[in-house]
Formats: C-alpha cells, sequence, structure tokens
RNA sequence: GUGGAUGUAGCUCAGUUGGUUAGAGCACCAGAUUGUGGUUCUGGGGGUCGUGGGUUCAAAUCCCAUCUUCCACCCCA
C-alpha cells in the first residue's frame, strides 16, 4: 500500500469515540437547558449564498469567510477582459460559502419562512460554523456554535432568560463563570456624550480591549481613529464609575442622561436586572460598560461569558439586534440571543477536569467467540439481550481469549458471557462481571432476567 | 492578514562543540498462563529525525525554503 502524506486541513480536527462523548455531554446539557425554557431545534445548510453572506460581519468577516469555488467549468464566466485581481475574480467564480456564524442563517432562515413560523420564535441551533482564522488556542477554522435566539419580541424578560439558560448550563457542566453585560445603546449615549458618535464603531472597539491593554493604549488607539485626548478622558472618567450593578443606572442617567438612546439602554438594563433580582443566579453578573462586542448588528442589550478558573477567549457571546432581518426584508423584528462555543467549552472543561469518566458509551456485554458454531449461538442470545434494552456484541472472531477479554477490558464492557461447548450441551451460560471478575453460571432461560 | 517559536516511534519526550548501528517511558504484539482481562515478569516489532533543497569527509544537530502545531496581534466561539 502506497503511504501517503495523511493530514487534514488546518484549524480542523478529528474526533475519537471519547471525545465525541464529551462532546454529546456537552451538547446533551445545552439541549437540555434550551429545550425547558422552550425553545426549538432548527438546521440550516452548512453553505449559504453569499449574498447572505456578504457584508453582515463587517470587512474583517467577509475576509475569513470560506468561499466555495462554483462547479464545472467556471472559468467560462469570467470575462475575457479580467484582470487578475482577486477581488474581481472572485467574484465570478465563486457564489456560496461556508456560514460563519449560525445567526444570519437564521435571520434569513426568518425571513424565509415568516408564514411558517409562531412569533415570538425560539429556536435553538447547534451546528458547525467555518472561519478562515489563523488557529490558535480555542481557535480553530471549524467549530460548533450553540445558538439560542427568540425573536420577535422586544421584552427584556428574554435578555435575564438567556442570563439564566447561561447560569444553568454552566452550572450543570460544573464551570465556574462572570456574565458580562453592557447595553450598545448606552455605549451610543457616552459616544454621542463625548463627541465621538461618528467614530461610534472604533469607539466601541478600542474599549473593549481595555482590560486586556490598558488605558493608554486604548487612548492610543482612539487618537489614531480621531477621538481626541479630552474625549478620551471623559471616556475614562464615565467607564471608572466604581458603582454596583445596582447604583449604575442613575449614576448613568445623571452623566449622559440628555442622550436619549442613554436613556432607553439604561431603562432596559434595569429591566435586566429587575427580572434578575426575581431568580437569583448561581453565577456573577457584572454590568460592564467596557464591554462592546465587535459585531455591529448589535443594537441593545450586549452579553459575554468568561470562564473563571482558565484562560480561554469567551465562551459564550451575543445580544439584542432591533434589526437583523431587515436587511432581508423583514423589519421592524427584534431578537436577542446567545451563542455557546461548544468546543472552547470542551477545552475549558477538559483543562479543569471536569467530565465525569463514565461517559463512553459502549456495550454492556460482550460474548466470547469460541469458534464457528458457538458464536452462532452467541449471536442469538446477543439478539434476546438486545430485544431487553441490553447492548450487547459478540466477539467476531475466535481469538485468543486473553485478546477477548482485554478488548472488553478496554472498551470498558461491563460483563463478558462465556458458552463454550460444555456450557451449550449443558443449556448454561458463564457471565463473568469485568469490574469484580466475579463469575456466575445462568441456565440460558433465565438470561433475560439477569440483573445487568 | 502581521510578528515570534516549534516539529525526533502511535503518544510524551531525551539525544553533548556536527562524528559508528538515534534512545527511554507509555502504547502495541508475543510468551510466562493453549477456557479468563485489568497487576507482574521476559522478549519483540516499529523512526527517510515534518518535507524539499543546501553546507560538510560526515547533519536529528548548521543554513534556506515550505508545511504543521503553538504563542502574540487583528478579530472572535
Amino acid at each position: 500500500m502506497a503511504k501517503v502524506n495523511l493530514s487534514i486541513p488546518k484549524g480542523t480536527r478529528d474526533f475519537i469515540p471519547e471525545q465525541m462523548a464529551r462532546r454529546n455531554y456537552i451538547f446533551s446539557i445545552l439541549k437540555e437547558v434550551f429545550e425547558i425554557h422552550g425553545f426549538q431545534p432548527i438546521e440550516t445548510p452548512s453553505m449559504e449564498n453569499l449574498s447572505t453572506l456578504l457584508g453582515k460581519y463587517g470587512e474583517e468577516g467577509d475576509k475569513l469567510l470560506f468561499r466555495i469555488l462554483n462547479s464545472g467549468d467556471f472559468m467560462k464566466k469570467v470575462p475575457q477582459d479580467s484582470d487578475h485581481n482577486t477581488n474581481s475574480l472572485i467574484s465570478h467564480v465563486s457564489e456560496k460559502g461556508l456560514r460563519y456564524d449560525l445567526t444570519v442563517p437564521f435571520a434569513r432562515f426568518v425571513v424565509m419562512h415568516q408564514n411558517e413560523l409562531n412569533f415570538p420564535f425560539r429556536r435553538y441551533q447547534i451546528q458547525p460554523v467555518w472561519r478562515a482564522d489563523r488557529p490558535q488556542r480555542g481557535r480553530y477554522r471549524e467549530f460548533f456554535q450553540c445558538d439560542v435566539d427568540v425573536i420577535g419580541t422586544r421584552s427584556m424578560m428574554e435578555e435575564a432568560n438567556l442570563i439564566k439558560i447561561i447560569d444553568e448550563a454552566f452550572e450543570k457542566m460544573g464551570v465556574r463563570v462572570a456574565v458580562k453585560l453592557n447595553n450598545r445603546k448606552i455605549l451610543q449615549g457616552i459616544a454621542e456624550s463625548v463627541g465621538a458618535a461618528d467614530n461610534f464603531i472604533d469607539f466601541t472597539v478600542a474599549l473593549d480591549k481595555l482590560d486586556k491593554i490598558g488605558w493608554d493604549k486604548v487612548f492610543e488607539e482612539l487618537n489614531s481613529k480621531g477621538i481626541d485626548s479630552n474625549a478620551c478622558n471623559k471616556i475614562k472618567s464615565i467607564v471608572e464609575h466604581g458603582k454596583t450593578n445596582a447604583e449604575l443606572p442613575d449614576y448613568l442617567r445623571s452623566i449622559i442622561g440628555d442622550s436619549e438612546v442613554a436613556l432607553k439602554g439604561i431603562e432596559e438594563m434595569e429591566q435586566v436586572f429587575e427580572y434578575l433580582a426575581i431568580s437569583p443566579s448561581k453565577c456573577e453578573v457584572e454590568f460592564d460598560l467596557t464591554l462592546a462586542r465587535g459585531l455591529n448588528y448589535y443594537t441593545g442589550a450586549i452579553f459575554e461569558v468568561k470562564a473563571l478558573d482558565v484562560n480561554m477567549g469567551s465562551i459564550c457571546g451575543g445580544g439584542r439586534y432591533d434589526d437583523l432581518t431587515g436587511i432581508f426584508g423583514m423589519p421592524d423584528v427584534s431578537g436577542v440571543g446567545i451563542s455557546f462555543g461548544a468546543d472552547r467549552i470542551y477545552d475549558v472543561m477538559h483543562e479543569l477536569d471536569l467530565f465525569p469518566d463514565d461517559n463512553l458509551s459502549s456495550s454492556k456485554v460482550l460474548f466470547i467467540n469460541f469458534g464457528a458454531d458457538e458464536e452462532k449461538s452467541a449471536f442469538k442470545l446477543a439478539y434476546e439481550l438486545r430485544k431487553n434494552g441490553i447492548a450487547a456484541e459478540v466477539y467476531p472472531d475466535s481469538a485468543k481469549l486473553k485478546k477477548q477479554f482485554s478488548y472488553a477490558d478496554q472498551k470498558k464492557i461491563a460483563y463478558t458471557i462465556m458458552q463454550g461447548s460444555e456450557e451449550r450441551t449443558n443449556g448454561v451460560v458463564q457471565i463473568k462481571n469485568m469490574k469484580s471478575g466475579e463469575q456466575t453460571e445462568v441456565a440460558i432461560e433465565n438470561l433475560s432476567e439477569f440483573p445487568f
């Protein structure tokens, strides 16, 4: 056989059964929490038309989209006089791309299926997304997002609900987290009040880095974007408030209360905290004015979740978007949602050793193979066990017993059943408990009563 | 996309100023034990030293390129 250099594309991974068991553990917790809050699953295709995807994630996002080459002789469609510029060429040879997240496809989905959906629509979606990013710790080119969104209501109860979902999910996983919460309307108010309304995006991007790079560097970046030092100092004085979550709204009203958007944002936040107070969360929830988030479709509340005990990027994030469906021709539909990063959560749980060890699903029973005649009897008995819901398999070759037993051992199979020629003539089997080593003889007609 | 590291057996890693046949642990296979695994003991297989070039009498070791992985930036789950 030719020995080839096997590899998989950069930033993608294979998962062995042990890893799948752990991944499924995460997915099943998320599904359980989503469903108990009334969310329903949907799926959308891996690929979308580029017209759906392009321009929704900012300039940076467009660059990170994986584009799919058209099928067939796509070069025919390229105009004869086309230059060799990549950007002009690509529009002729590619019209589909792999989805970058689940939110934009969801907006497209909602608009296309608006007449079949029941609003307010609560959906969850667990599927892979792709980004042509450079891989790093906690950063993959193919990874799973687990989105929950409710679309078609402006109630702040949903913001509070999502925080409860975060709280419940991470509680079940045993991951200690901090939830950061802010509101884009408040950020907009701050930008207005310091005269940086025209540079709102630059302002948010720079502010978002504060805890990482400090005020000096943030100022540097703001200055380079045309926001003067006077404005910077004002920003700093507003953001460094030293107030509690409860005090913050009144404080903000006193400073940026003349901004109409800001007032709306402050009110929204008050409502969220009102709902949260009704049912206190296990995790810490912090009203953090420096939380900004780069995605530009957020218009209200924004969320981010970080693991407390391990250094990893955010493991969950999201926000409210007032007009995401507007770009697809369905205006004035507000939604709010968050996305759990399953792969990062996996990495966090792995690092903290939080996975239960009995996760590997496997057969409960292995029939030892003693040869051509005996295996047929085992084949039949295995079917009878399966009828009773007991996962059973027959070792397919009459290999040495040592090999068969160590197979059972490694696969963590709880019981082995032996029926050699002697047991067959006596109508019995030997059932061995692989953990205790204890072995019992059971008559075939009593096999289904054995407490596996 | 920018900058910096890394790569030796399936896995984790040794390998001296360049110098005979590149090692260990774990894993795997076989035997001790031909109807009994997880412990122990004995033996065995397995490496084009990431790949391609170059320097040299001689390269895992030095140089260049390329790929992979990791780290920082950008951005984000």
